[in-house]
RNA sequence: GGGCGAGUGGCGGAAUGGCAUACGCGGCAGACUUAAAAUCUGCUGGCCUUAUGGUCUUGAGGGUUCAACUCCCUCCUCGCCCA
């Protein structure tokens, strides 16, 4: 006999040392074959590979193989986004250069990528820290400052005292830094800003473009994110000035409900007016303590609000009332225009505010239009008809919205307007691990953008890293002092990089035309590789990469760099891993290491586990049995080939039926395989079926003939390859074929082969199974009704009764509606 | 508060409006073995019952339909996003 342990780690090492050597996964430009551009997000370089990242690349590469196996020219390339804070904090703890740290964690986890087996395109790999790549993006910075695209404000930004620097509204979540979780500060700051506020309208309209292949949740999150909303924009003159506080209201119905009005403590106008007055001193206190506060807390509405009035009022432009002006803490100055007409008695916040300071309340919608005399308990956010109104007493509120708006249009004193959420994009940070911002400041010359010829500007080496105060470049020398391009006199360089999703936001690009010396990449490549048509990663950003990235490619476009108006036509976001139903952290203590399922099971084992376990948008829980039963599994197939390779086993009473019973199982397999991999993201079910067809293999091994035994064994291997494909390789070869599963044909299924020579029909009464017959397919309405009428069981059921109606659903059903 | 998604055996999960619980895990029983592991075979939603059969069951309650996990309405719970 025959037989062969199977032994994940020799034969792991075989087939990926062979896949390497023939270059099987190097993609070349062919105009004429179709091409496919799968995509993972790439990973950030931290150390060791996770869970996460190994279900991933799982997903990426089961595509991938799938794809090329379909005839598709696939590119699958893979990368670093290399730079970022954990490289300094490595830096300061353990006296490493961040340039160390990241290098010897690339080959750490190349290692680790490339024993998983996934078939990546290893010569277009690149790490965003590399000079030539980050050059690229001071090449796109200039391109941008010429196109106005980039400039420079000073306003209060978020800060992140942790972390030691900026961060843009994308990267605070929750008021906290989205990296180290620590509460964000407000700091007033000059700094750069990507104006992408200039693509709001596109970013929206081009989710229609792919809105078929991207989650709504991601797209809905995207929208709530940029946060258009329609409403009016209302001029409340100042009184005793010429100025006007402008609001931004979606309410304007409410306009003559206006007690008070709210200027975010950061408004400009908030130190002007109280300036000179006796309240000048209170109000900087307030506005200090304010700024220190959460953005948050500050605006939740369990939170108790906070405010003062500064001694300035102004004019209702409807009434003509004199409104107290007062600053609070439940107003941003980022939303709307950074000032709120307080309407108390139709806003909830307004109405405790209201009640907290006694300030009046004036109800001004309810639902019967007339005039009611009892306190509010609390604030009427509804639609009604409109009171105390003047001339728009009796207008239901909705009416009142446009109405009032078209006076204001009329005196000049408001208008229609649009406002978003989404503010422009701050790239600069105060870090060292990251590109710097070819940006020279000349006494004489002012600020001067460094000459193309001139990048890349490259990150000093052996910079000194305390871990304090302003960006590490700032104390170097040598960075810092250099002559000014335009009039050669002495000038110091900007300090601050560039955030790191500025890399991430176009390096899908980059890999069409990896080692393109000039551009960021040739026209040519980027117009036959791109658009993305998967790609993979977690929805977590939704509103940071995934934003960034459709904005660049739109910039990208508009520079003439390349076609087409979104990047990614597809997204899987592929849920997380999960132990004890908790995400895998250091902290939790429930990290399970990839690295010991390969050395104990192999890559093969790992990868079945991970696409069984769960569809690949849902959590993921680890379970070590599930890891075993995926063992099992393939060591079940192993054998099956084991036994092809017996002559001596089996085969000796063939059986016609069992042999057409398995051809027919091979063919739906394929069938069912081929529409769960094509159609949705099926994987796990896709294995279910193979698991099926192995156990139909087992149980009519004994009853069919060797030819056809093997046909179906041969199915089995090439079918599961994409999944796992060491162990299938192994297989293929031990059959006696020398070629690469990977240069043969996704296999085609035969409809006729799988049609059946009997079905079952179930029989129910009243809608509840009863019976079941075995009969022709298509078999006549009147004899499968008359078979089923006959039935013994079926039979004690209708007999005496009326039959008020018969369904008969031609080869699934017929159902008796009885009395 | 608004938006989106989810809720199915002991567990992970499967089901174009047509046999709910495929496939796997776990469990039980048996075979092989001196024994164990591995492997193989059978059973495995609840309740009543003799293996037959009956009956109930997809978060809860209504509705549409000959027929609802699936479509519609109300509600509950959980997750995420925005407030």
């Amino acid at each position: 006999m025959i037989e062969q342990t199977y032994r994940p780690q020799e034969v792991e090492a075989k087939w990926q040392k062979y896949w390497e050597e023939h270059k099987l996964f190097q993609s070349q430009m062919d105009q004429h074959k179709k091409k496919f551009y799968i995509l993972e997000m790439f990973p950030y370089p931290s150390g060791r590979l996770h869970m996460g990242h190994v279900r991933n690349y799982t997903l990426g590469d089961l595509i991938n193989r799938y794809r090329k196996m379909r005839g598709y020219n696939v590119l699958h390339p893979i990368g670093w986004d290399a730079f970022g804070l954990p490289a300094e904090n490595a830096a300061i703890k353990n006296k490493i250069q961040p340039e160390q740290w990241t290098q010897d964690n690339i080959k750490h986890m190349t290692v680790q990528l490339k024993k998983m087996g996934i078939g990546y395109d290893w010569s277009r790999e690149f790490a965003t820290c590399d000079p030539e790549y980050y050059k690229l993006n001071q090449w796109f910075f200039i391109k941008l400052l010429e196109k106005g695209l980039v400039y420079r404000k000073k306003s209060l930004v978020n800060f992140c005292p942790s972390c030691e620097t900026v961060l843009a509204n994308e990267q605070v979540e929750q008021g906290l830094c989205w990296r180290c979780e620590a509460q964000v500060l407000q700091k007033e700051l000059e700094q750069w800003y990507f104006k992408i506020t200039a693509y709001t309208e596109e970013l929206l309209s081009g989710h229609q473009l792919i809105k078929g292949g991207w989650a709504p949740k991601v797209l809905a999150m995207q929208e709530n994110w940029i946060g258009k909303s329609y409403g009016t924009e209302i001029d409340f003159k100042l009184v005793g000035s010429d100025k006007v506080i402008k609001v931004f209201t979606t309410r304007p119905d409410t306009l003559c409900g206006v007690t008070y009005m709210v200027l975010a403590p950061e408004h400009p106008f908030v130190e002007k007016l109280a300036a000179g007055t006796k309240l000048a001193q209170e109000v900087r206190e307030f506005v200090n303590k304010v700024k220190k506060q959460n953005k948050i807390l500050r605006t939740s509405e369990e939170v108790k609000k906070e405010g003062l009035f500064i001694g300035a009022y102004c004019q209702n432009p409807v009434t003509g009332d004199k409104i107290p002006v007062w600053i609070a803490n439940y107003v941003l100055f980022e939303y709307g225009t950074g000032a709120v007409m307080a309407v108390p008695a139709h806003d909830t916040r307004d109405f405790a505010f209201a009640g907290e300071y006694k300030l009046p309340v004036k109800e001004v919608i309810n639902k019967d239009g007339k005039s009611t005399a009892g306190d509010l308990k609390e604030a009427y956010v509804e639609e009604g008809l409109m009171i105390n109104s003047g001339q728009f007493n009796g207008l239901p509120s909705k009416e009142g919205v446009d109405k009032v708006t078209a006076f204001l249009r009329q005196e000049n004193k408001g208008k229609k307007a649009v406002n978003y959420r989404f503010r422009d994009w701050l790239i600069s940070r105060q870090r060292l691990w990251g590109t710097p911002i070819p940006v020279i400041y000349c006494a004489t010359c002012g600020l001067v953008p460094v000459p193309q010829q001139d990048l890349p500007i490259v990150l000093p080496n052996n910079v000194a890293f305390t871990g304090q105060g302003e960006s590490p470049l700032s104390h170097v020398a040598e960075f810092v002092n250099t002559t000014c391009p335009t009039c050669k006199g002495p000038a110091r360089r900007e300090t601050d990089t560039m955030d790191t999703f500025v890399d991430s936001s176009w390096y899908y690009a980059r890999y069409c035309d990896a080692h393109n010396e000039q551009l960021p990449f040739s026209q040519e490549q980027a117009d036959y590789w791109l658009p993305v048509d998967q790609y993979i990663g977690g929805a977590e950003h939704a509103c940071l990469h995934l934003i960034y990235a459709r904005f660049f490619h739109k910039v990208m476009r508009d520079l003439g760099l390349l076609k087409g108006d979104e990047p990614f036509m597809n997204l899987l976001n592929q849920g997380m891993v999960t132990l004890g139903g908790s995400a895998m952290s250091k902290s939790k203590g429930n990290i399970v290491d990839p690295d010991q399922i390969i050395e104990k099971y192999g890559a093969d084992t790992m990868r079945l586990f991970i696409l069984f376990a769960s569809p690949p948008e849902k959590d993921l829980e680890y379970s070590g049995t599930g890891v075993e039963g995926a063992w099992r599994f393939l060591t079940r197939v192993w054998r099956l080939v084991d036994q092809e390779m017996d002559a001596s086993v089996g085969h000796t009473d063939h059986n016609e039926q069992a042999t057409r019973d398995l051809n027919r199982k091979v063919h739906a397999t394929i069938k069912k395989i081929t529409n769960d991999l094509e159609k949705e993201f099926g994987f796990n079910t896709a294995i279910a079926a193979l698991m099926e067809l192995v156990n139909a293999i087992y149980d009519a091994k004994s009853q069919v003939a060797i030819a056809d035994f093997r046909k179906a064994v041969e199915t089995v291997v090439i079918l599961i390859s994409p999944f796992t494909p060491h162990i299938a390789e192994e297989m293929w070869h031990r059959l006696g074929y020398r070629e690469s599963l990977l240069s043969l044909s996704w296999p085609t299924y035969d409809d006729s082969a799988m049609v059946e020579e009997v079905i079952e029909i179930v029989v129910q009464v009243n809608g509840k199974v009863r019976s079941h017959l075995a009969v022709r397919p298509d078999v006549a309405a009147e004899e499968a009704q008359r078979l089923a009428a006959a039935d013994e069981k079926v039979k004690a059921r209708i007999s005496g009764k009326k039959i008020v109606k018969v369904v008969y659903v031609p080869n699934k059903l017929v159902n008796f509606v009885v009395a």
